[in-house]
DNA sequence: GATGAATGAGGATTCATTCAT
DNA sequence: AATGAATGAATCCTCATTCAT
């Protein structure tokens, strides 16, 4: 997208201490929070001065949004490769299972995401929207779900969003409550059995979720009626 | 339960004490992390001397345990003062409302949980097994199965943990991660329209779930064979 | 010396408290230094409450004061309990081995002495004087000198208090700075071999001041004339 | 000794500070000892800000282990530089004067070594061996008695570390108990008078252990079948 | 006399950040 | 660009001491 202009040696070398810089910030921030992440210790991980991180950030918090920015814009980037087949369910399960994978392998993304969370936000709030990509995110959902529809497969207006909702809901609960859901039922949730238990209960969900049921849409009728949440 | 001996006047002063400083304690690590915490902040909120939270918790780590446990015995405790209705449907209403309202009206639990599961979850390791009172919650959700399953109206062999996952993935995310999810998709998720359409969203893939639809049974049967996550 | 009026149970239960309370607070300065010991440590020692401390002694330097007086009175009273032998050379060996002894015994002693003069001597001035009942000590001394000098074995004219130096000051290094010394010249100055070989030296140099040399005076003559310290 | 690389100005200037420091340590630990010295009063009288220090040195123990090894590498520098005259009364005489002038002049050090000794000596046991220089000082002595027995006025065999420890015991426990030994008898030890006696005492002593004195011997053979310290 | 709760002042250490080179 | 020295503002925790019973 840029166009890249040659750079200088001095430019070249600068980036690369920058990237190191990222680099040891995110792990230092997924390691220890926000708040007990200390600078000597990125520097150090970095293999650079600390005035120099000062010199390339001024801070810790723009330090850290660099750091948010881009796992946001590698999770989008990835979503973007994904081969989606034809097959509606084949597609749903492709993106269960790539959704899964993704927190199951990038459990920093989670923990990043859930300290921003904690913190309500607001440093996600000053980084650019146009690096979140939504657009690119709700379009690979759109996609998913048109061709089932247009299978005659899945029920009619199903939106994206609740779509995306309900996978990835549930592949974020996995692993974002490992540890505490883990010492609440015993088991090790990330164990190979449970990771493919879990996976053929969101396929279900899923599943539950788009095919047109009849019976399901009386009992959400009926249901409908009874005071709910709030 | 407990035979209460009468307590000295010191006796009921000071568990007073120890009281308002698990409050205090409480609101502060919810509002700024376990590291991000004061002790200072904590002994002014509760309104008393400083040195009296260690005389009372000895450390930071110890106090921080107390008010974990405490919110975990607050949430079972709410949970076993649910009435369920006699239709299993509307129980699942019942237990899907309760969750998600749960959630939204006591956000510290999530932001506690979410602190536990940045950390490891090493803190709640350390508390005593009994205080999560696990058995009555399943106990709860294996109620309103047996409840679905005699009626004839839910497929056999639903496990209760499996069901709890369901409700609580989608209810969790909404609440834990509102603020990156409102973030990305320009939506403000506690509105209340927004929530009634998480409720009716909700209750589609619980349905989905418990309902005995052979037709979701074939496609993931068909499903079970393509590779899966991991 | 006191007169003893018959006390009741409340002073006697109440004397044995202070007792304990004094007890336990000389372990403590003695094993912790006077700004190292902890109020707590010495209540916790004495099984008392620790308001009680202060109730008997108002703080911590009265208390230590009352440890050091108590120090100094016990070594006096040893002191006064050594019995004489008649040969002046016995007596002299009787008090070069009591001296070390009972710093050997008692390096308490030396600790609170040692505690004392490193803080310029500020409590054993606050002592009462007669408590440390000096005249008791130089009539032991001049009762060996006496001994020795009407036998016409030592030299006429020895100050009391210079005996007592040239045996003190000997006996004092070898205790007081075991710990020093024996690191520097790899040496456990407490094992047998050593303290007899420290025995032996000291008994001579003892000797040597006593005794009637008249090569000693001549050659003290003649270094008089030189420089000396100052 | 060591090759002086040239020092870059940032390094000139760190080592200076680093010297303020431990200087500033130094007059503080010996003011108020390990425990009773304060990081602030050591950063305020370097005239440095108090993080600085720990900059340089980590925490208070490491501190204390520069100084106290600095001030034994002085002394031993010290006595490295004694111009010991040929006559080996004089040279004994220049060794008792120089010991006691030293310990005069520099209470400073037995302060240290006395907190050391207080300590166990646990400090001075991390302190390198190097350090120490104890050859150097023993060999000092062994001059001095060559000096005397080769001008066969001195007995045979005299062992420097017995020699050191007559002189410097009573060199010692003049300066290091001058205060309670004040107090008890009543004394100023380091008015000009009482040194001067001092020094006497201190000479007559050692000529005393240095001699060649029948007498002393014999009865010193007697003594040595009576039952002695221990 | 004896106890436990409570306080206030202080003190070691840490750490984000800036300065000088 | 990069470094190392230096700073100032916390922040945790301790402890002598007092208060209330």
């Amino acid at each position: 997208m840029t166009k890249d202009k040659p750079l200088t040696q001095h430019e070249l070398r600068s980036q690369a201490t920058r990237a190191r810089i990222v680099e040891a910030a995110h792990t230092q921030f997924v390691a220890n929070g926000l708040e007990g992440t200390r600078m000597e210790a990125i520097s150090a991980e970095a293999g650079v001065n600390k005035s120099l991180v000062y010199r390339h950030f001024g801070n810790r918090e723009t330090l850290y949004r660099e750091v948010l920015a881009r796992a946001y814009g590698q999770i989008r980037e990835a979503e973007a490769q994904i081969h989606l087949p034809e097959d509606p369910v084949a597609a749903l399960d492709t993106m269960i299972c790539f959704t899964l994978n993704y927190y199951i392998e990038h459990p920093d993304f989670l923990v990043l995401v859930g300290i921003e969370n904690l913190n309500g936000g607001v440093h996600l709030r000053e980084v650019a929207r146009d690096v979140l990509k939504v657009e690119r995110l709700v379009e690979r959902y759109r996609t998913v779900i048109r061709c089932g529809t247009d299978a005659g497969l899945f029920r009619q207006g199903i939106d994206p969003v609740d779509l995306y909702l309900v996978v990835s809901s549930q592949c974020w609960f996995t692993v974002a409550t490992r540890h505490t859901f883990g010492i609440t039922f015993q088991v090790d949730v990330l164990a190979r059995a449970e990771i493919e238990q879990r996976v053929a209960l969101i396929k279900h969900t899923v599943l539950g979720f788009v095919l047109d049921e009849p019976r399901i849409d009386a009992l959400l009728a009926r249901s409908a009626k009874q005071p709910t949440a709030g």
